[in-house]
RNA sequence: GCGGCCAUAGUUCAACGGUAGAACUUCGCGUUGUGGUCGCGACAAUGAGGGUUCGAUUCCCUCUGGUCGCCCCA
């Protein structure tokens, strides 16, 4: 602690055992989002500026005080970029992706960056895995993505996950509801809390959120969207619903779900699971039609969603999958003996090449020392090198110990016994 | 961004306002190239800066960081 600098406010290190449960659950995730062939994108860590604040909406939180931003030396703003979706669609749009076969099915896996107080499950960089599929507006691709969510969650094991489904119709069935919706809080405006009535112009759909008592008692009566919900965009949601029964996917109606970004169209998705602490949230996205458009390209109907690792850890605790894998072979020489330490690092070499985990001394140990750091490192076996005699190959499990012929020990060492 | 709680070796914990201790880890030793158990030894800390006091790990303030709740979301 007595160190000058420490990790910023809201980064951590990953430590070898962190990174390990890190990538048991991005491999998870790899696999089962490239069998239904999502294929993975990267995109830089930080944009210009307007982007987000055109993809992801001026008046959301994130754009209004959450961005890492900063201008560069040509004086352009760029930011840190604080979600994946409208990258992408930046990207879709930049190499025309709009040429290929509908739809471009992406996914992704890395940092973001988001100018919050730090809390348990919620950091200032997180990393986030997310998938999109642009160019389709057909319900199987909202439900395909949902299963596909679930899926994940399922497979990682992770505890009381659940899945709330809304929808939030087409942009103009929306702006209509939101209007309506706005009238209603006007006309309740003295039962509602303070934040409440200061956002009904901004984002009157937080309203539903709230938790105090004045507020919720005025939402009870307020105009829902989902039970709004008509013509195509009615027949969306039901088919939407129709294609999670098909696949098995349970889920629950949240009339009053809502989410932070303002693209969404239709389809919005949440799963929330509560191991959480303060936050509930561990992945989420839904449809959204109408952001590439918004970023300057065509139309073009598009479904995602984003999953926190830092979250699925946190939910997943200590009851991680873990694994043990065999120990390495320890080559051990005598120290003082001169050219056994280059013997011993030709063979680490010819055994790590056959494909064999190898290690040897590189703190310059004594003999018995080395042993010692071998028995620590979990060596299964060990061989030692000494400079007048044959080498031996030591079993730590059993002591068993007997001469080897080196020139054979690729085949000794694969063998597993000694 | 707002409110509460917290901050001592690498880690987990001690110490009435009066000499900062321990356990685990790491490194070394227990002689004659050989691990695990055991014994001995060494390294190693009051997050930073102010204030009160003869004296502050302990009380107060600011900052930094963590954490819980709010907010927000992944």
């Amino acid at each position: 602690m007595a160190t000058k600098y420490q990790a910023p406010r809201g980064t951590f290190d990953l430590l070898p055992a962190a990174a390990r449960s890190r990538a048991w659950v991005e491999g998870a995730a790899a696999a089962i989002l490239s069998r239904a062939g999502y294929a993975p994108i990267a995109t830089p860590a930080f944009e210009d500026t307007e982007l987000f604040e055109r993809g992801v909406g001026r008046s959301t939180d994130i754009v209004r005080k959450e961005m890492f931003s900063f201008e560069d030396k040509g004086g352009r703003s760029l930011t840190l970029r604080p979600e994946g979706t409208a990258p992408i669609c930046r990207a879709y749009l930049e190499h025309g992706m709009q040429k290929l076969p509908q739809p471009v099915k992406l996914s992704y896996v890395g940092p973001f960056f988001r100018h919050e107080r730090p809390q348990a499950g919620r950091y200032r960089q997180f990393h986030q895995i997310g998938i999109e599929a642009i160019g389709s507006d057909s319900p199987a691709a909202d439900a395909e993505a949902i299963a596909l969510l679930a899926e994940l969650l399922a497979e990682l094991r992770i505890p009381g996950v659940e899945l709330r489904l809304g929808s939030l119709g087409s942009l103009e069935a929306r702006r209509a509801y939101l209007e309506d919706l706005k009238a209603h809080l006007r006309a309740h405006e003295g039962e509602l809390s303070s934040e409440v009535r200061e956002r009904i112009e901004v984002n009157p759909l937080r309203a539903f959120d709230a938790d105090d008592e004045g507020t919720r008692a005025a939402m009870a009566s307020a105009p829902k969207l989902v039970e709004r919900l008509e013509g195509e965009d009615a027949d969306h949601f039901a088919a939407v619903r129709a294609h999670l029964a098909a696949a098995g996917v349970e889920y629950e109606i949240d009339p009053t779900l809502v989410r932070g970004l303002d693209y969404y169209t239709r389809t919005i998705f949440s799963f929330v699971c509560d191991r959480l602490g303060a936050q509930s949230e561990l992945g989420g996205g839904g449809r959204y039609d109408g952001l590439i458009e918004q970023l300057g390209g065509p139309p073009t109907a598009a479904v995602g969603w984003a999953v926190g690792i830092e979250r699925i850890l946190l939910a997943l605790g200590d009851d991680l999958g873990e694994e043990g894998g065999e120990g390495p072979v320890f080559i051990s020489f005598d120290p003082d003996a001169a050219g056994l330490g280059e013997r011993a690092i030709a063979l680490a070499t010819q055994l790590r090449r056959a494909g064999l985990a190898a290690e040897l001394d590189l703190a310059g140990r004594s003999a018995k020392g080395q042993l010692k750091h071998a028995n620590r490192i979990g060596a299964r076996l060990v061989v030692l090198l000494f400079a007048d005699q044959p080498a031996q190959l030591r079993d730590m499990e059993s002591g068993e110990q007997r001469p080897v012929d080196l020139d054979r020990i690729v085949a000794e060492v694969a063998g597993g016994a000694a």
